[in-house]
DNA sequence: ACTAATAAAAGTCAAAGAAAGTCAAAGTCA
DNA sequence: TGACTTTGACTTTCTTTGACTTTTATTAGT
């Protein structure tokens, strides 16, 4: 298992017991035997707004980083995500979006697979922005018949 | 007996203690003597969505293979749908299969919807060939995901 | 009490490293 | 000879690392 996995996980099972995670960065990297800016690397792929987190920090003695998750209903959360979306998507956000669904709970398996299957590059056999733009439309079409 | 026959027997009989087999390519191509790309080809002829596997991975560090076997319930009825499905299908056709596909309680409301949704003319906003071509593809690829 | 210097955080960014993916040429076998 | 297999060079994606920067708190000197 990746560092980066455990270090995710290890702040999602924080979030568990806690509306807020408060961590040093200093001291959680060599907690996990890493450098510090790795602790940047998970939050900023595996923390962020999108993935219904927020993130605040400070520097200085005492500095700190504290993560919260927002939490809000899944039909808040679909019709947030909707909107968020552009007119353009790789196949690798898709993923990442549907990774939190599964993740809370929003959608299941079966499901996922059913998104996963409609917008694989594979699939999608256009030149690449076209088929951005079309993975954008099936993707929002698909999850507003989930709100 | 050839390696990729090796391969794809070693994979199942992970499969048959665990529900994934989760593989590092280059560790396994080690194992067997052969060269990374030679995973590939096994996994791409004898761990299809059609021969019932569902397969995800990951690069970069720590990245690997997980190969699961998916639970086919009513994969004849539905192998069958997919092989008569041509390089072309409209929405209107897609309909019909997918009440069918209710009628006979192969699918749920909501996968129906996500079908439906991923495959509505609204959202193909493609030239009326490529249009239906694509919707083959999309409504297959989400059928041999629903196995 | 008020600076100035120092220390203690966190942030940034790009290079290096570690996987997996692709594709086509070459080889094999019925 | 045609379909399947093997091989390998090249590509893409993601993670890890570390040097350098910025911000903030603390402390020492007046």
């Amino acid at each position: 298992m990746r560092i980066s996995d455990v270090i995710e996980d290890f702040i999602k099972e924080m979030l568990e017991d806690d509306d807020y995670a408060v961590i040093q960065r200093n001291d959680l990297a060599e907690h996990f035997n890493c450098v510090p800016s790795q602790i940047n690397y998970v939050i900023s792929t595996r923390f962020t707004p999108m993935q219904g987190y927020y993130v605040e920090s400070s520097r200085g003695g005492g500095g700190c980083i504290r993560i919260k998750k927002v939490n809000i209903t899944h039909s808040d959360y679909l019709m947030h995500i909707i909107n968020s979306i552009g007119d353009s998507i790789s196949a690798k956000e898709v993923e990442i979006f549907v990774k939190n669904f599964l993740d809370y709970d929003i959608i299941e398996e079966k499901e996922a697979r059913l998104i996963k299957g409609a917008t694989s590059d594979k699939v999608l056999t256009l030149p690449k922005e076209t088929k951005d733009e079309i993975r954008a439309k099936i993707f929002k079409n698909m999850l507003i018949n989930l709100v």
